[in-house]
DNA sequence: CTAAATTAATGACGAATCGTCAAACATAGA
DNA sequence: TCTATGTTTGACGATTCGTCATTAATTTAG
């Protein structure tokens, strides 16, 4: 029905314009100060409508997380049309990865935060499915990609029977890297390296470990992280440095 | 004088007490139901008593948090006495990382909550002067066991001009792959790999980048990971099947 | 086009929580 | 014993969460 589907789509667009207003508090105050309260007063709706949308304060914050990753996908598909060689194409996952969080700053606390039972808990069955879903493919994404370079005979076949290991390898080491360099309290040890080379070396010890080709010293990646910079996400950048 | 240092004893001690609370209401309930009014409640100690304890209840977070890292370390003290090559030293450290996330779920997760600027803004300086003190610490250890080895020529000195970004490098990797490993919702890809042994593979992995002799290739780590177990942390296992 | 039925929106309310502070209490020294 | 200093108490105001009876809007049936 054309007026059903209508009505669905202002009920989306509104919860869009809901997790819009929910940023900007965060943004404007902080975490802790976005209460339900706040939200329905910076609205144009009352507390009853915005429960409606989210049926807890945790529900609130999956939706803020969902929208992250659906954010992160899209940023994962612009490399569909990025040409290099299989090294250089899991290095621009994650730079995808750390823009995402220099781009979204909220929306990464964010995520960090929902990462726990409680907060699934008390979030809606329909939500969490939907971040699941996009999570798993992400990561079939990370997985054919491996797996692809698997075939090509470019790293190690130790890890043949078990290609789930090395994209946990490869997604471990990005978020600790990320999650730690901009999230922790500033630290000796971290005053003291490259930031902005920190997660290309971190993920260059990694791929040099799985012995993929080719190596770190016989390839200029840090080339290959300008062009992914230039080529892939000059868009993201350009916000960003604006 | 001695009534002066009896009263900080005794401050002290009911400090630990009210933190041996705050931890039994997490296990009970849920990180969420923690409160000030029932931590006073189940405590024999009035509201006032808590807040000249811990300033707020973010303070609180922090001094669980501060807890966590005091047992880290005094993890970590524990394999002073253990004898290995030095790449079995630093597996000694990541076993003994995800040993602690696995007998103190709660601290760890609190951890995880606490990074962040919000909460830190709402801790008192003394708190967070103590916990940032003994994360250094740790690191320096980490640090300083990469030195020796790198004097002793066992890993490549492609870094030698930055000792910090190895050391960030496995801590990024160890902390990475637990916490998604412990916090994360279930997925698809953790399901498929082998949980015991994922932290031991992938720090393999980041000291083979590392060119950290010997290779993984050379020696049986899995083997190294066992002597950890039965000499280094049998205690702490112990406890842990009981 | 009207009236009934269904669906959505409202905001006042109860319960629970945070952090404060004036008053009660305890302790140490004169 | 009495005073001065420090500690403990719990009632209280201010917020917040989530609910639900009431009101408004929309759809359907006649």
């Amino acid at each position: 029905m054309t007026t059903q589907t209508r009505k669905a789509r202002e009920v989306a667009e509104r919860e869009e314009l809901l997790l819009d207003l929910a940023i900007e508090i965060i943004e404007k105050h902080s975490f802790a100060k976005l209460t339900m309260d706040k939200l329905t007063a910076r609205s144009e709706y009352s507390k009853g409508t915005v429960y409606n949308h989210f049926s807890s304060k945790e529900d609130l914050w999956c939706a803020l997380c969902a929208r992250g990753l659906r954010i992160q996908k899209s940023m994962f598909g612009k490399l569909a049309n990025f040409k290099g060689n299989s090294r250089e194409r899991i290095l621009a996952l994650s730079f995808g990865y750390e823009l995402f969080t220099l781009c979204h700053p909220i929306l990464t606390m964010v995520s960090l935060r929902v990462m726990s039972p409680a907060v699934f808990e008390k979030a809606s069955p329909a939500r969490i499915k939907a971040l699941s879903e996009t999570e798993d493919e992400m990561v079939e994404m990370l997985k054919g990609m491996i797996e692809t370079a698997m075939a090509n005979n470019e790293l190690s076949r130790r890890y043949e029977d078990n290609l789930y290991q090395v994209t946990f390898a490869i997604w471990a080491m990005s978020f600790g890297s990320v999650t730690i360099l901009r999230n922790s309290t500033p630290t000796p040890c971290l005053e003291r390296i490259d930031v902005d080379s920190a997660v290309l070396i971190n993920a260059s010890i990694v791929l040099d470990g799985l012995q993929w080709q080719p190596y770190s010293w016989e390839w200029d990646y840090k080339a290959s992280w300008r062009r992914i910079a230039e080529e892939v996400f000059s868009e993201e950048l350009a916000t960003l440095n604006k």
